[in-house]
RNA sequence: CGAGGUGUGGCUCAGUUUGGUAGAGCGCUACGUUCGGGACGUAGAAGCCGCAGGUUCGAAUCCUGUCACCUCGACCA
C-alpha cells in the first residue's frame, strides 16, 4: 500500500493582497475548472459541475411551484428569424457566432448559434397559441448559449456558458409584468435562502435594458473586491416580439391581439457569485444548499482500532438523513493535508473524529465559513449537524455577507463624497438620487468611473437633488463597478 | 479591439543584461517510520526552455515573425 504522504497543496494567493489573481487562483485549484484548448470557454470539472447540478435541481423544484415546464429548442437560429425584431438584433448581432458551413458545402442562408433563444421561442408559440384558451405558455429550457466575447473569465464571461433562459407568453400586460416580478423574486429567494447571498432588487435603466425588452428587471450583489455582480435578469417584452413575428390570438371578446411575453435568466455565473461573495484566504465557501459535499469526515489515526469504524458508523447516520457526507479514509494524506484540501474546496462541515474522540463518545465538528471548531457528544452529533447544515451556516453566511455589503455601501449626494466614499473606503455601491435622465447617468460614469446598476424597488421617496443635475427627484438609485 | 506584461519538468519560479549545451522548491514513483492543522528519511523518474525562421563554431539567452495566457481599459449573463 502507498503510504508516501509527503503531498502539499499549492498555497492560493491572498484575496486582500490580488483578488483577481485569488479568483483565478481559486476556480482551478478548488477543481471547479481547466481552461480549454477552445480560447474563451472553459472544461467545467465534476465538482464545479456538481454544484451547477445542485443550482439546477433547486430551481427546477422552484420553477415546477411556478407552474413552469422544462423544453429543448435548437442551438442554431437562421439569420431571418434573428433579424425579425429589430432592437434585438441591434444588441446581439455584435457577439454572436455563424455558421457558414455544413460540411464542405456553403450554406445558403447562415445559422447563428444562439446567444439567447426569444426568436425561437416566438417561432413556436406561433405555430402554438391561436386561443386566449392557449395561454399562457410557461417555458424554461436548460442549454448552453454563446456570445463571442472579446475577454473572458472563467464563469463570469466565457463564451459559451451554461444558463436557464424561461420564456412565457401571456393574453395581457399585466399578466406578463406580473409574471416578470414573479420569476425576479424566485431568483431573490433563490440567491438569499440557497446561495447565502443577499441582493438587491430592482429595475436597470433604459440604457441598460435587455435588447428588444420594454424593461429589465434585475437582482445585483456586491462581491467581495467591491465589484458588482448581475446575479440575474427578468425581461418584460410588452408585445414588440409578438408583433414582430405576428403571434396572435383571439381574445374572449373575439377580437385579434398580440400577446404579451417575458423572459428571465440565470446562468453559470452564480457560481462564479459564490466564489467572489464568501471565499476567504484558505479557498472556497460553499453554501451547504448546493455544496456537492456537505460534510467530509476525516479519522485521525485511522490505523488504530475503531476509528475507521465509528467514522463509517457517522457517514451512515448522515447518509441516512439524506446529508451528501463522505469519509476521506486515504491513508497517504495526513489530517492536517486533508483539512486544508477541504477547506480550500469549501466543505461546510468537517467532522474529526479519532481515538481520544471514541473514547469520550464525541467527535470535533468545524464549520468552513467561520472556521470555529466544536466538541460535540455523538449523541448530539446529527441534531447539530442538521441544524448546522439547514439554518446556522446559511443564516451566518448570509449575515457575513450583508455586513460586508452594507460596510461598502455609500450614501452620496455630489461627484466629491462619492469619489472620496470609493477612495476612503474602497469600491462598493454607490446609494445615490438621480434625476432618470440618460444625460446624467453617463456624466456620473465620466466623473466618477461607475456605471447605474440598478434602480432599487425599496425607495424612501424622500425628496432629494439629483447627484449630476441637482435636479429634485425623490428616487435613488444604485451605481458600481461592474463585472 | 487599444495599452502593458508573461511563456523554462505536473505546479511556482531562477537562469536571459554579459550566448558555452538545464536548475531549485513543491508535486510524482518505490520502501520504511508517522498520523489531533499542510509529516520525515532514503532511492528514483520526469523538461527537444510556447512555436517558426534567422545570426553564430555554439542560442533558453541575441534578431524577426507568430501563437497562447494574464492584468488594465472599451463591450456584455
Amino acid at each position: 500500500m502507498a503510504q508516501s504522504n509527503s503531498k502539499k497543496l499549492d498555497a492560493i494567493t491572498s484575496m486582500d493582497e490580488d483578488f483577481a489573481k485569488w479568483y483565478t487562483d481559486i476556480v482551478k485549484k478548488a477543481e471547479l475548472i481547466e481552461y480549454s484548448s477552445v480560447k474563451g470557454c472553459m472544461v467545467i470539472r465534476p465538482y464545479g459541475y456538481a454544484i451547477w447540478e445542485n443550482i439546477q435541481n433547486i430551481m427546477n423544484t422552484m420553477f415546477k411551484e411556478t407552474g413552469h415546464e422544462n423544453v429543448y429548442m435548437p442551438m442554431f437560429i437562421p439569420e431571418s428569424l434573428l433579424q425579425k425584431e429589430k432592437d434585438h438584433v441591434e444588441g446581439f448581432a455584435p457577439e454572436v457566432a455563424w455558421v457558414t458551413h455544413g460540411g464542405s458545402e456553403k450554406l445558403e442562408e447562415r445559422l447563428c448559434v444562439r446567444p439567447t433563444s426569444e426568436t425561437l421561442f416566438c417561432e413556436h408559440y406561433k405555430n402554438i397559441v391561436h386561443s386566449y384558451r392557449d395561454l399562457p405558455k410557461l417555458y424554461n429550457q436548460w442549454c448552453s448559449v454563446v456570445r463571442w466575447e472579446k475577454t473572458t473569465r472563467p464563469f463570469l464571461r466565457s463564451r459559451e456558458f451554461l444558463w436557464q433562459e424561461g420564456h412565457t407568453i401571456h393574453a395581457t400586460a399585466q399578466d406578463a409584468i406580473e409574471e416578470t416580478e414573479r420569476m425576479l423574486n424566485v431568483y431573490a429567494l433563490f440567491c438569499e435562502k440557497y446561495l447565502a447571498m443577499p441582493v438587491i432588487k430592482g429595475m436597470k435603466t433604459e440604457s441598460d435594458k435587455f435588447a428588444g425588452a420594454v424593461s429589465t428587471y434585475c437582482i445585483e450583489a456586491l462581491m467581495h473586491d467591491g465589484k458588482a455582480l448581475q446575479a440575474g435578469t427578468s425581461h418584460y417584452f410588452g408585445d414588440g416580439f409578438a408583433k414582430a413575428f405576428e403571434i396572435e390570438f383571439a381574445d374572449k371578446d373575439n377580437k385579434l391581439k398580440n400577446p404579451h411575453q417575458t423572459s428571465w435568466g440565470v446562468s453559470t455565473r452564480l457560481i462564479g457569485g459564490i466564489i467572489m461573495t464568501h471565499g476567504d484566504n484558505n479557498g472556497l465557501v460553499l453554501p451547504p444548499a448546493v455544496a456537492p459535499t456537505q460534510v467530509v469526515i476525516i479519522p485521525i489515526a485511522q490505523h488504530k482500532e475503531g476509528v475507521l469504524e465509528k467514522a463509517n458508523e457517522i457517514y451512515e447516520a448522515l447518509k441516512v438523513l439524506g446529508v451528501r457526507v463522505k469519509v476521506d479514509d486515504r491513508n497517504e494524506f495526513s489530517p492536517g493535508w486533508k483539512f486544508s484540501e477541504y477547506e480550500m474546496k469549501g466543505v461546510p462541515v468537517r467532522i474529526e473524529i479519532g481515538p481520544k474522540d471514541i473514547e469520550n463518545n464525541q467527535c470535533v465538528i468545524a464549520t468552513r465559513y467561520n472556521g470555529e471548531k466544536q466538541f460535540v457528544s455523538l449523541d448530539d452529533m446529527l441534531d447539530t449537524v442538521k441544524d448546522l447544515l439547514e439554518n446556522k451556516i446559511p443564516q451566518g453566511m448570509f449575515d457575513k455577507a450583508l455586513e460586508n455589503r452594507e460596510k461598502h455601501t455609500y450614501y452620496c449626494e455630489s461627484f466629491d463624497e462619492i469619489n472620496k466614499a470609493l477612495e476612503e473606503n474602497g469600491d462598493g455601491f454607490v446609494r445615490a438620487p438621480w434625476c432618470g435622465s440618460e444625460e446624467c447617468e453617463d456624466k456620473v460614469k465620466e466623473a466618477t468611473g461607475i456605471s447605474s446598476r440598478c434602480i432599487p424597488f425599496m425607495q424612501d421617496k424622500m425628496a432629494r437633488k439629483c447627484v449630476c443635475c441637482g435636479k429634485d427627484t425623490d428616487k435613488v438609485i444604485y451605481w458600481g463597478k461592474a463585472y
